[in-house]
RNA sequence: GGGGGCGUAGUUCAGUUGGUUAGAACGCCGGCCUGUCACGCCGGAGGUCGCGGGUUCGAGUCCCGUCGCUCCCGCCA
């Protein structure tokens, strides 16, 4: 696509025949044969032809003998025409080739530890030696792609009047949440700063300053493991603005990811995302963050179940199904309960409707004809999980994804996004006997949830939405608190005690105490955005220089122990004795 | 913290029931080659089978331990 390019960035085409032309970049691949040799030429822009003939340039001829793959080059020459039947119609440039007058090496390269046009390199060689893993097309696309996301969002959020403001990266440790990276400082020995888990207090201030639209694009760290999705130090689009409307936020996100697919990927997506409330995503799909790319829906049938002979369906909280359009082999089911186990569940009961009209399942007998009319047909098994509701929902929602993956039910092809909105505001932790909050302590409740924090904290609902795309939760955000009566009272509910929060918080609740307007805002993870937007499976591959799934960089080696006479200034006393990181 | 998978040449991998000197492809080095584009042909070098211990006449292969990488669960307000 992108044509390619001389030294002085004007690109080459066949009506450049005969053009005098200099090149320079990388040797991808050289093919000598002796007297003619081809070098295939790589630069940001592509990859060009180069022909060394040795009767028209003797000595460029005797260079070219000594060129390996990724020494970089420069070429004199003339732009040729190629015959016919030298074409390369699997190059964007195979029409054209140039013919080499003058040729320097720049700059030579050992041995290289691995093929840049292997596939499959084992990811901590990969990420040891980045510099030339970069150079591989696909992650030149993304980090390019990358670029081009971030420089939409910034072109759309200040089309609309979002002030970007740096917040620091030094701040004030918080216990709730996910574990901070700490960070001491000489001048104050003993005291730690932390890295920002998000700018989230940050942006509710400058909210209240009176900047009533703020965005950035904003490092954040979390001390937490890592996954094929997740990192510990990432990248979000921070917004917050002043008297919400959820309406505007919907739309601007919307209209942000539209511009983005259809600039990067040339793709018109669908709006507006579909909504869904959190209790049908609980329902439905087992999760707040469903794959929508497939239909699978789990049903309920805990009512048709009360009267039922079977104890375990008659007795639990819930009862929930998923209606597998096969008809399952035992082994398939002993193989799914043994995985449903993993995740929690004591059982599976099943039960297959074969196609000529069979039922096949230990529990069957239990139950009522109405009640296996209601649950399936020939050719499919429903899958049943009963108990805690919670549990039910897991697990189903677990089977769910495994099974859409396994029997292909996904759509590879299609992009699903959707919001998830009204989030339960708090969840109840039975091992410390206190609410916790289900997003963040600042979480706006619903105006007709205000009254159940004093009665039924568990059912309150927050003003608080997801985007999902394809199973990813790609956005999440939130209105907040702005008086500091309800501030307070959710402190209270999660056992923060108000010496503790005049300690960790005080100064937020000072500030919600003089003139905060209402507020709202949203974040959006760039890296899984990416990784969605590049369909990279693992969200590493969407950064020049990531780190491993210990946190460790294999390229620098960090994090390494470092001198005592560092630690002794820092007035850290430990002696780090683990040498080898 | 827990579970799964992997670890053999520079890379990607094969290696049978425990049995001679551990193989292939690509890469690398040398030679030949004037229309290739995954160039071709000939030759060569290259191995702590992750590490330690054990069983055995004999271990890449079996056992125990350990380290590393990776995927998942927990965790990620």
């Amino acid at each position: 696509m992108t044509a390619w390019r001389d030294i002085h960035g004007s690109a080459l085409r066949s009506e450049d025949d005969g053009r005098a032309v200099t090149l320079a970049g990388w040797v991808a691949r050289r093919r000598d044969h002796g007297g003619l040799v081809f070098i295939d030429l790589r630069d940001e822009g592509g990859v060009m032809q180069l022909v060394v003939n040795p009767e028209r340039a003797p000595r460029a001829a005797e260079t070219a003998h000594e060129l390996r793959n990724e020494f970089v080059i420069q070429a004199r020459g003339a732009v040729a025409r190629r015959t016919s039947d030298t074409v390369n119609p699997n190059m964007p440039t195979g029409d054209v080739e140039v013919q080499v007058e003058e040729l320097t090496i720049l700059s030579r390269s050992t041995a290289l530890p691995f093929q840049l046009d292997e596939e499959g390199v084992d990811e901590t060689l990969r990420i040891r030696y980045r510099w030339l893993d970069l150079r591989r097309e696909r992650l030149q696309r993304n980090i390019r792609t990358r670029a081009k996301l971030t420089s939409i969002i910034r072109r759309e959020m200040e089309r609309d009047g979002f002030v970007d403001v740096e917040t620091p990266i030094m701040g004030k440790p918080t216990p709730e949440g996910a574990r901070d990276f700490l960070v001491p400082t000489r001048l104050q020995p003993g005291r730690f700063f932390a890295l920002p888990q998000s700018p989230q207090i940050y942006k509710q201030l400058l909210v209240i300053s009176g900047f009533e639209r703020y965005y950035q694009i904003a490092r954040c760290f979390r001390d937490e493991d890592l996954r094929a999705d997740r990192l510990q130090e990432l990248t979000q689009l921070d917004v917050e603005m002043a008297f919400p409307d959820v309406e505007y936020l919907f739309a601007l996100v919307e209209r942000i990811v539209l511009a983005v697919w259809r600039e990067c990927l040339g793709i018109e997506l669908e709006t507006p995302f579909p909504r869904i409330a959190w209790d049908e995503a609980d329902l439905h799909y087992g999760s707040d963050k469903p794959d929508l790319r497939f239909e699978l829906e789990i049903q309920d049938a805990t009512a048709a179940s009360r009267g039922s002979e079977f104890g375990v369906f008659a007795q639990a909280e819930a009862v929930r199904y998923l209606s597998v359009p096969r008809e399952l082999s035992r082994g398939d089911v002993a193989k799914l309960e043994d995985l449903a186990k993993g995740w929690g569940a004591k059982g599976l009961a099943y039960i297959v409707f074969r196609a000529g009209g069979d039922v096949s399942s230990p529990i069957a007998k239990f139950l009522s004809p109405e009640f296996l009319d209601a649950v399936g047909s020939p050719g499919t098994t429903a899958l049943f999980a009963a108990g805690d509701a919670a549990e039910v929902s897991r697990i189903l929602g677990f089977l769910r994804l495994h099974l859409g993956r396994e029997l292909g039910l996904v759509d590879q092809t299609a992009w699903r996004f959707a919001w998830i909105t009204d989030f339960p505001m708090l969840k109840w932790d039975a091992d410390l006997e206190r609410w916790d909050a289900e997003h963040h302590p600042f979480t706006r409740p619903n105006e007709e949830s205000l009254p159940l924090l004093d009665t039924d904290p568990g059912k309150a609902r927050a003003i608080a939405y997801d985007l999902v795309g394809n199973g990813l939760e790609l956005a999440g955000g939130s209105f907040r608190i702005h008086e500091p009566k309800l501030q307070a009272k959710v402190f209270d509910l999660l056992k923060i005690s108000p010496a503790d929060q005049r300690e960790k918080f005080g100064f937020l609740l000072d500030a919600l105490a003089m003139g905060a307007p209402p507020h709202g805002g949203i974040a959006s993870g760039i890296d899984r955005l990416s990784m969605a937007l590049l369909d990279e499976p693992y969200i590493r591959d969407t950064l020049a220089f990531p780190k491993n799934q210990a946190g460790v960089d294999p390229m620098s080696g960090a994090p390494t122990a470092v001198d005592q006479p560092q630690l002794d200034e820092l007035g850290i006393a430990v002696t780090a004795t683990d040498e080898h990181a």
